[in-house]
RNA sequence: GGGGGUGUAGCUCAGUCGGUAGAGCAGCGGCCUUUUAAGCCGUUGGUCGUGGGUUCGAGUCCCACCGCCCUCACCA
């Protein structure tokens, strides 16, 4: 097939052969020894300007002003300057000159300084390592057009050095769920992400089919019907990262696949898990915050300790006005809120009555505890009001970040609540996970459970506004443009 | 799915009342051995998202469609 080449992909072509007269591999080999750009700029001594150094990196900034070129590099670390000069590179000079930006040199020299006092390679050997044959985005103002920069998110991740930040702090905060946890003593799971019912969570899955076995299965909602099994096995205390599909809207908090991490610990209940979510996320705004404040959509968030502690009883009244037993007022409530609940149990007008006036006010983090058990099938129900889960869900800045509760282990109760959540769902989803309900028969200790999406933690950590910006590769249609 | 916004050179963006398509960066040619978004001189580059329509004439007005962003709805 006969591809067409732009302007500047065919003036880059035609470089390519000119280096390779020249003896140069525009793709060339491994190149060892290097240290990262950031250690060599912290390596430079006035006292001793003879050292030699070696790294390698990206042009991003390139200024040839005759017999000498300055270059900026960039490596994943930072930037850093080297110069290349006619007198110093002899039969490399001809390469030197078909430099271009975007290209990937690996280079060896003197560690000093300019005049003006910039820390500078001295080159006395470089090779080309990678030659690129598109030119990269404008120097000063990076790539700037939001679809570009989610589709090609390698142009993005070079160009925008921010972006780079936050996906190694996206690393950072992750192993550092893994070290809280692991060091607390809990264990590692991987549970499938293909079932053959989708259960733990009420969404919308998607289906996909194995051929051999002729069945249909579902991407993962969520993990939590198999990590509870493993405590019937006698895993005590167990969690698992990893990802979780749900076939539902796209906005700025949604991505159809993100990633989850769930939590269980036998012979606790829910507020063992809320100490613990406080904990955990405590040490982890620590390590990114002198004071506990963190910046997130314009407003600073308070992390200092003790948080909030609010039933979802006393929340409701605070922020709605009236008291969420009196069914009429808050029907009324709900009218003037523009939903429609004629049709709706008081149960599910109280919730959408709770979700639209309340979460948005939970900005400093806020346990909510305590929601009506009719919302909780998988949750235990409050010794002596049965009409109450022991559940809570954590909210900073109006947003959702974990949700958990004293889990469910007696299997009639859960029988039952199973039956409730079949009727009024779909055909294709409407399976009862009976096997699960056998496991909890062989009995289940008291366990508390914990869920939490990774994803949106992390843009509170780092102060990004979209679930995109934290999402290497988020889901888009598929593109002409590219 | 509804509402609002947006799409112009490789990138970042202008484009007035409907009247020959613009700038900066990048590129190409030239000068330059200490630049810092290097500078100076010259210069190439366009299916104005796509398809229709109105008009003597459409980047601009109208209709439909496509992508993206925001928002609402949906969302245990």
């Amino acid at each position: 097939m006969e591809e067409k080449y732009n302007e500047y992909e065919q003036i880059r072509r035609e470089k390519l052969a000119k280096l390779r007269e020249l003896g140069a591999d525009p793709f060339g080999q491994r190149f060892d020894n290097t240290e990262s750009l950031s250690v060599i700029k912290s390596r430079y001594n006035p006292e001793n300007e003879e050292q030699t150094v070696r790294g390698a990196g990206r042009i991003v900034l390139h200024r040839d002003i005759g017999k000498l070129i300055f270059i900026t590099l960039r490596d994943w670390t930072g930037n850093l300057q080297i110069g290349l000069s006619k007198q110093w590179l002899g039969d490399q000079w001809e390469v030197a000159k078909l430099l271009d930006l975007g290209d990937i040199v690996g280079m060896e020299g003197k560690l000093g300084r300019t005049k003006t006092g910039e820390i500078t390679v001295w080159v006395t050997s470089f090779k080309l390592l990678c030659k690129a044959t598109l030119p990269p985005p404008e120097k000063w103002h990076g790539l700037q057009d939001v679809e570009l920069r989610y589709r090609q998110r390698y142009v993005d991740l070079f160009t925008n050095p921010e972006v780079m930040a936050t996906f190694r702090d996206r690393s950072a905060i992750v192993q550092s769920i893994r070290e809280f946890l692991t060091r607390r003593g809990f264990q590692e799971v991987e549970t499938p992400m293909m079932q053959s019912i989708a259960g733990g969570a009420a969404a919308k899955p998607f289906i996909t089919h194995h051929n051999t076995l002729d069945m249909d299965l579902y991407l993962r909602i969520a993990p939590e019907l198999y990590l509870k099994r493993l405590l019937v096995g006698g895993m005590e205390k167990v969690f698992e990262v990893n990802r979780n599909f749900r076939n539902e809207g796209i906005s700025t908090r949604h991505n159809p696949e993100f990633t989850m991490c769930e939590v269980y610990q036998a012979y606790a209940d829910y507020r063992v898990m809320m100490d613990l979510m406080e904990e955990l996320v405590c040490t982890l705004v620590q390590q990114r915050s002198q004071d506990m404040k963190l910046e997130f959509n314009g407003k600073t968030i308070e992390y200092r300790q003790p948080w909030a502690r609010k039933t979802y009883a006393e929340l409701f009244a605070e922020h709605v006005g009236c008291p969420m037993e009196q069914i009429g007022e808050v029907r009324q409530k709900a009218r003037q809120l523009g939903i429609g609940e004629a049709t709706k149990d008081d149960s599910v007008v109280v919730n959408e009555v709770f979700e639209s006036c309340v979460e948005e006010k939970l900005i400093h983090p806020t346990f909510v505890l305590d929601y009506p058990a009719i919302l909780c099938p998988l949750t235990k129900r409050k010794t002596g009001n049965p009409a109450i889960a022991e559940r809570f869900e954590l909210f900073v800045s109006g947003m959702e970040i974990a949700n958990a509760y004293t889990e469910l282990n007696d299997p009639e109760i859960q029988e039952q609540n199973f039956r409730v959540q079949l009727r009024g769902q779909e055909e294709t989803e409407a399976v009862m996970d009976s096997d699960f309900v056998t496991a909890l028969k062989y009995g289940m200790p008291p366990a508390g459970g914990l869920g939490f999406g990774i994803d949106r933690l992390v843009m509170l950590l780092t102060n990004s506004a979209s679930i995109r910006d934290v999402i290497l590769f988020p889901l888009m249609r598929p593109g002409s443009h590219v």
